[in-house]
RNA sequence: GAUUCAGUAGCUCAGCUGGUAGAGCACAUCCCUUUUAAGGAUGGGGUCCUGGGUUCGAGCCCCAGCUGGAUCA
C-alpha cells in the first residue's frame, strides 16, 4: 500500500514498488479541510487528489480514499495548539508521522489487506538481527539535502516493520527525472511545504484562531547578564548530576535586570531564536527572542546573533519522553554515550554526549547550540542511523 | 528664568566648505525549507519641527516660535 499524496515523491515511490514487482495499491488520505472554517490556509487537497488519481491511473493501480481528518485534528492539530498555549514549540509533522501516517493510515491500509505501507520519505530502512528477532534500522536518506529521517524520529520498531521507503536511496533530482521519464503528472509539481496536510500558513494568524492574544512587555536583556559556560568539549562520564543539571538548564531571566522596550501580543506566539515579528527597531543588530515566559507573559529579547542568552550547552529530555527506535540499544541509568544530534529539521548533526541519569536524558553538546526550543525533538544518530529521539523538555 | 544642545524615513542616527536626502534596525515580498525558527535576495516608506528671511538654489546660513534634553540659577 502506497500513500499517495499527489506529490512527486510518493508518485515515484509507487512506480518503484510497481516495477519491483509488488502488488501495489494506493491510498490517498484527506486530513484537513477548510470547511471547518476554523483555520484559514491553503488547502489544496482537491488538487492533490486529482494528481494522485492521475498517477494511480498511469501506474495502473487502484486508488482508495480515506478521511483521517478527525484523528489528524485530535492527535496533531490539538497537540499543536496545546503546546503553543504552554509556550512551547511543537513539531506537528513529527507527530503526524507517528500518529497518522504510520498509525491511523497504516491501520486503514491493513484493513484493505496491505502487507506493507510505503511512503515517499527520503529515508531508508534496513534490517539486522536474526530472522526470528529482526531489528529494523532507520537510516537517513541518500540525498543528504533532502534527508527526512528526522521527521520519523518518533516511530517504533513495530511501525518500521511494516514500512517501506522506496525513494530513500535516490536523490531529489533522480526522483524528478524518473517522474518525467514515466510521464507522471506530478513530475514538475512544486515540493510541498508548511505543515503536512495543512499547508503553508501564517502561523501567528493560524494560532490566533485558537489562542487568545495577550499583550505583554518585551524586555531586552543585556549581554553581560549571562555568565555563559563557553567551554567547548564534552563532559566526561564523571560529570555529576548537578553539573549536568546546570549545563542543561535554561538561562534564568530576571526582568528587573533588563529594560522594557515594547509590547507584544502574546509570549506564546514566539519561539526561542526568533527574529521576525518582534516589531521593534532602532538597534544596530537585529533583536532575537531569548525566551518567552508564558507565565509572566514576558518576551525576553537580546541584540545580535552572538548574544549569549541565545546559546546553551545542553538540554534535557524527561524520562518518560525518551524514545528509542533501536530499543535494543537503550541506555541504562548511569550510562554515557557520544552520538551526533540534531534539534531541528535540516540542522547539521552536532557532536554531543548523552547521559542517562535519574532525571531523564541529558544531552550536552560539544559546541554551544543556538535557540534550543522546548517542544522540538532532539534526535540522535550513530552515523547515518537514527537511533532515538525525545521532546526537549527544557 | 538664563545658557546650551538637539528636533531628518516606524525606531536609532549619518548628511562633507549650502545644489532638492542615506545607513542599520523594523516592516513587506520572494528564495530556501513537508515543523517552529534561522539564513539569503529584493523592495516600499521622508511636509528634512513650524513660520519667515538671505541666496539662482537651504536639511545644512540668519531670525522668531514650538517641542525635548542638559547645565546654571
Amino acid at each position: 500500500m502506497i500513500g499517495l499524496s499527489g506529490g512527486v515523491d510518493s508518485s515515484v515511490a509507487g512506480f518503484i514498488l510497481k516495477s519491483q514487482g509488488y502488488d501495489v495499491t494506493a491510498l490517498f488520505m484527506r486530513n484537513w479541510n477548510d470547511t471547518t472554517g476554523l483555520i484559514q490556509g491553503e488547502c489544496h487537497w482537491e488538487d492533490d487528489l486529482m494528481f494522485a488519481e492521475m498517477v494511480a491511473r498511469k501506474l495502473n493501480i487502484p486508488l482508495h480514499l480515506v478521511d483521517l481528518s478527525v484523528p489528524y485534528r485530535e492527535r496533531v492539530v490539538d497537540y499543536m495548539f496545546n503546546e503553543y498555549g504552554k509556550g512551547r514549540t511543537p513539531n506537528p509533522d513529527v507527530l503526524c508521522n507517528r500518529e497518522i501516517k504510520f498509525d491511523s493510515f497504516a491501520v486503514e491500509a491493513q484493513k484493505l489487506g496491505a502487507d506493507y505501507v510505503a511512503t515517499g520519505h527520503y529515508c531508508r530502512k534496513e534490517m539486522t538481527g536474526t530472522d526470528n528477532e529482526p531489528v529494523f534500522r532507520l537510516l537517513s536518506g541518500v540525498d543528504r539535502n533532502k534527508d527526512q529521517s528526522y521527521f520519523l524520529c518518533q516511530v517504533s520498531q513495530e511501525q518500521l516493520r511494516f514500512s517501506l521507503f522506496p525513494i530513500g536511496g535516490l536523490t531529489k533530482p533522480e526522483v524528478r527525472r524518473i517522474a518525467e521519464e514515466q510521464g507522471l503528472a506530478t513530475a514538475a509539481r512544486k515540493d510541498s511545504q508548511g505543515i503536512c496536510f495543512v499547508g503553508k500558513v501564517h502561523l501567528p494568524s493560524f494560532l490566533q484562531q485558537q489562542l487568545a492574544a495577550r499583550e505583554g512587555d518585551v524586555v531586552e536583556m543585556p549581554a553581560d547578564f549571562f555568565r555563559q559556560d563557553q567551554s567547548a568539549g564534552l563532559p566526561g562520564a564523571d560529570a555529576t548530576d548537578s553539573q549536568l543539571a546546570t549545563c542543561t538548564h535554561p538561562h534564568s531571566f530576571d526582568p528587573s535586570a533588563g529594560k522594557k522596550i515594547g509590547r507584544h501580543h502574546g509570549a506564546h506566539f514566539f519561539t526561542t531564536g526568533q527574529r521576525k515579528g518582534i516589531n521593534i527597531g532602532g538597534y544596530t543588530e537585529p533583536l532575537y527572542v531569548l525566551a518567552s515566559d508564558v507565565e509572566q507573559n514576558i518576551l525576553f529579547v537580546g541584540e545580535g546573533d552572538s548574544h549569549p542568552g541565545l546559546y546553551r550547552k545542553g538540554l534535557r529530555i524527561r524520562e518518560d519522553e525518551i524514545h528509542w527506535i533501536r530499543t535494543d540499544l537503550k541506555m541504562d541509568e548511569g550510562e554515557r554515550r557520544e552520538y551526533m544530534v540534531r534539534i531541528r529539521y535540516r540542522q547539521p548533526l552536532q557532536k554531543a554526549a548523552l547521559f542517562r541519569r535519574s532525571g531523564g536524558l541529558f544531552i550536552v553538546f560539544d559546541q554551544l547550540q543556538r535557540g534550543i526550543a522546548p517542544g522540538q525533538f532532539a534526535a540522535w544518530y550513530d552515523g547515518e542511523e537514527l537511533l532515538g529521539s525525545g521532546v526537549i523538555d527544557r
